[in-house]
RNA sequence: CGCGGGGUGGAGCAGUCUGGAAGCUCGUCGGGCUCAUAACCCGAAGGUCGUAGGUUCAAAUCCUACCCCCGCAACCA
């Protein structure tokens, strides 16, 4: 097919928040979007592929200020570390976007004016419950008993000036078009879901500037104000490939928008579906054809955390694994809809039932018997069996079958389809039992002609497989020594030069893997990084006390709001005692709670704390501490806690246990 | 009544929109084979499709109520 009479395919992923080293789950998304890619071009569409980074925004001002850097060495160097993970897992993008590239921050201005002048985005005033010591905004609902929910202090009513975009203007547009094009979002359970919560109830005006923070784009009429977000981020698909808003985009993207697959995470659909489309319409720009919300990868069926010890990082499986196997696992083990799980467990039961046994044994075998029987020569004979009609039929249907799964973005479905032809080759093995025709010196003919069909069913196979692991599909065809196939040549057999000779050595593609001896790798891993979470918080403590040492060196006093006034009575109701913590365990599933078993003079009571973040369960052993002892006894996410262990709290909510100046012991009274 | 997702043989999932003999992979057990990475092939066991009602000739699938799990949220004593 020449150059010009192919069809264009712009697809992308979301670009990667950098506020920290993506996981395998964030990894999965360019993965699949990278054999969707190779899929189409194998298709023969011209396909335009971009990926990058999201490099602005508050949370990344304070990971940079926490880490001591500027912000734009902090996203250089995460920038630089998500890029070196993407080409790792080999993807074939052609082209990674900075936000903080300078013809996108320019662009992004552009767009922003253009908007403003012709009345979609209107200066007005962020109005919310505000917090000062934490310059952040709430609403009603994210409140905590009224006060902050991060610090848990009073919240003021304040307003912020802000640039909004008029959302309202173009909902029946949209509605319109969602309703037309079925095929919009995906999948299609995510339809209903925009509709019944978002566009129906009727769209409110989005937030497109903050005044709060300065590491954004700045609007370059009105500069104490930055782009918020999705106006910088979701743009980037048309600054990427040459938008400009003067009209004077450049030739490729006047070839490739409207995008034809925007690759996102379930999370963000909502901005992809309704925020997207509606500024393209304002920049009177078609919409993309196809946004694809794919599911999470869950660890073990939770969701991965450093501070529980279980985020899989895909650099750790390819070292374990290889790169190839990666690709497979999470390509193959996540379902269209729902989200999938990963546990270490699973991707080597895997790696050994499809990859080692199944295509790498299948592959080892075959060339074996060539080498053995032939010297390693694989010619056609035309001597046919009966066998053979079985095996043509899965080898010349398979293209077919990827293809229609493919056409849905059923990644996984079609590596299955892949798989049953080399299942299909197993099988024929058996069928034909090529070793009991070897001892047969008239069935030579037709043993040949055995082994030429394996050897071209294989072909065949690994040329489709080449989307999905590509490392592995170009091992095996050199090992056959041929090449692989295009698309239209996929659904013949009878194309592997006839003659040809394989291999004398065939390495081993997927060595067998034994769980235990991955798992002690695995357990050090955990073990690297709960270290490295640690000593994360230490730093973290270490610049907020710094921060507090290098201010004022006389200490400041903080107020806080008067209670009401209580009697000696009142006073007398509480019990305090001295408690000592003899053991201490983190709660699961919960952030902050600590659960201690408290003696207090011959009862030991157990006690949960919101104090996850000052104090570790080790080193809260061994503390005597002040405890309320007769407050309730409560559910604490689903744990009984008996009291409350007292702590002081500064301005910055900073807490210190409340300890016994001199030495008392357990029980002793507080009054 | 906060929002959303889900409960299908031991594990991971498909099937649910558009009712019509419960399916796939792994694991287990039995058999076959020996070319191959103790791999491959065949067969079997194992499920009242969360529970209880309802609609229907027919329900995993549609309707109602309830239970349980997971995210978000909430909790932070």
């Amino acid at each position: 097919m020449c150059d010009k009479c192919k069809k264009k395919f712009y697809m992308t992923t979301a670009i990667a928040y950098t506020s920290g080293k993506p996981h395998i789950g964030n990894t999965y998304e360019i993965v699949l979007a990278d054999s969707i890619a190779r899929y189409k071009r194998l298709e023969g569409y011209d396909v335009f592929f971009q990926t990058g980074t999201d490099e602005h925004g508050q949370k990344i001002e304070l990971k940079a200020q926490e880490a001591g850097v500027s912000p734009k060495e902090y996203v250089d160097r995460v920038a630089g570390q998500v890029k070196d993970i993407w080409d790792m897992m080999n993807s074939s993008y052609d082209k990674f976007i900075r936000t903080t590239d300078p013809d996108h921050e320019r662009q992004v201005q552009k767009i922003f004016k253009k908007l403003y002048d012709q009345g979609d985005i209107y200066k007005g005033y962020y109005e919310g419950l505000y917090c000062t010591p934490c310059e952040s905004f709430f609403t009603e609902s994210q409140l905590v008993d009224g006060k902050c929910p991060d610090c848990g202090r009073e919240v003021v009513h304040a307003k912020e000036e802000a640039y909004f975009f008029k959302m309202s203007k173009y909902a029946d547009r949209l509605i319109e078009h969602i309703n037309s094009h079925p095929e919009f979002i995906q999948p299609v359970s995510r339809k209903n879901e925009m509709m019944n919560n978002f566009l129906l109830p009727g769209l409110q005006d989005l937030c497109v500037s903050r005044t709060s923070f300065s590491w954004g784009i700045p609007v370059d009429f009105d500069p104490k104000h930055v782009i918020y977000v999705w106006l910088d981020a979701l743009t980037n698909y048309i600054t990427g490939i040459g938008y400009d808003c003067d009209g004077n985009s450049t030739e490729q993207f006047r070839k490739n928008w409207p995008a034809d697959l925007h690759l996102i995470g379930k999370d963000i659909i909502r901005f992809h579906t309704i925020y997207w489309p509606i500024f393209l319409m304002a920049l009177e720009l078609p919409l993309p054809k196809q946004i694809f919300g794919h599911p999470w990868l869950l660890q073990g069926g939770e969701k991965m955390s450093k501070s529980k010890g279980n985020v899989i990082y895909a650099d750790d499986m390819k070292n374990l694994f290889g790169v190839d196997a990666t690709r497979y696992f999470v390509l193959h083990e996540m379902p269209f809809e729902n989200d999938g799980i990963i546990t270490w467990e699973l991707v080597v039961e895997r790696f050994n039932s499809d990859l080692a046994n199944i295509l790498g044994n299948l592959v080892s075998r075959t060339i074996s018997m060539s080498n053995k029987y032939f010297d390693g020569v694989v010619k056609r004979t035309g001597v046919a069996g009966e066998a053979d009609e079985g095996l043509k039929e899965v080898a010349t249907s398979a293209r077919d079958k990827v293809a229609e799964k493919m056409a849905g973005l059923r990644v996984a479905d079609a590596i299955t389809e892949v798989f049953n032809l080399f299942r299909r080759c197993n099988k024929y093995i058996d069928e034909t039992m090529p070793w009991a025709l070897a001892k047969d010196e008239s069935q030579r003919e037709r043993l040949s002609e055995v082994l030429y069909n394996l050897t071209e069913a294989i072909t065949i196979g690994a040329s489709l497989l080449s989307c999905f692991l590509p490392e592995t599909a170009e091992k095996i065809v050199s090992q056959l020594n041929t090449e692989l196939r295009s698309f239209e040549e996929l659904n013949r057999f009878g194309l592997y030069p006839d003659g040809n000779k394989v291999t004398e050595k065939p390495e081993i593609l997927f060595a067998r893997l034994d769980v235990k001896e991955i798992m002690p790798k695995v357990e050090a891993i955990r073990e690297a990084q709960k270290r490295e979470f640690e000593a994360e918080q230490r730093a973290l403590g270490k610049a907020e006390a710094d921060k507090e040492s290098a201010g004022e060196s006389l200490e400041e006093g903080i107020d806080i709001e008067a209670k009401e006034e209580i009697t000696y009575e009142d006073f007398m109701k509480m019990q305090f005692q001295v408690g000592e913590i003899i053991a201490c365990e983190e709660v699961p599933k919960s952030k902050k709670l600590l659960c201690s078993q408290v003696r207090i003079g011959s009862q030991v009571k157990q006690i949960v704390s919101g104090i996850k973040a000052h104090y570790t369960a080790q080193e809260m052993v061994g503390k005597k501490v002040m405890v309320l002892v007769n407050l309730k006894p409560a559910k604490l996410a689903g744990v009984l806690s008996e009291g409350m262990l007292l702590c002081a709290e500064d301005d910055k909510g900073q807490l210190s246990l409340m300890v016994p100046e001199k030495k008392m012991p357990s029980g002793a009274e507080i009054s």
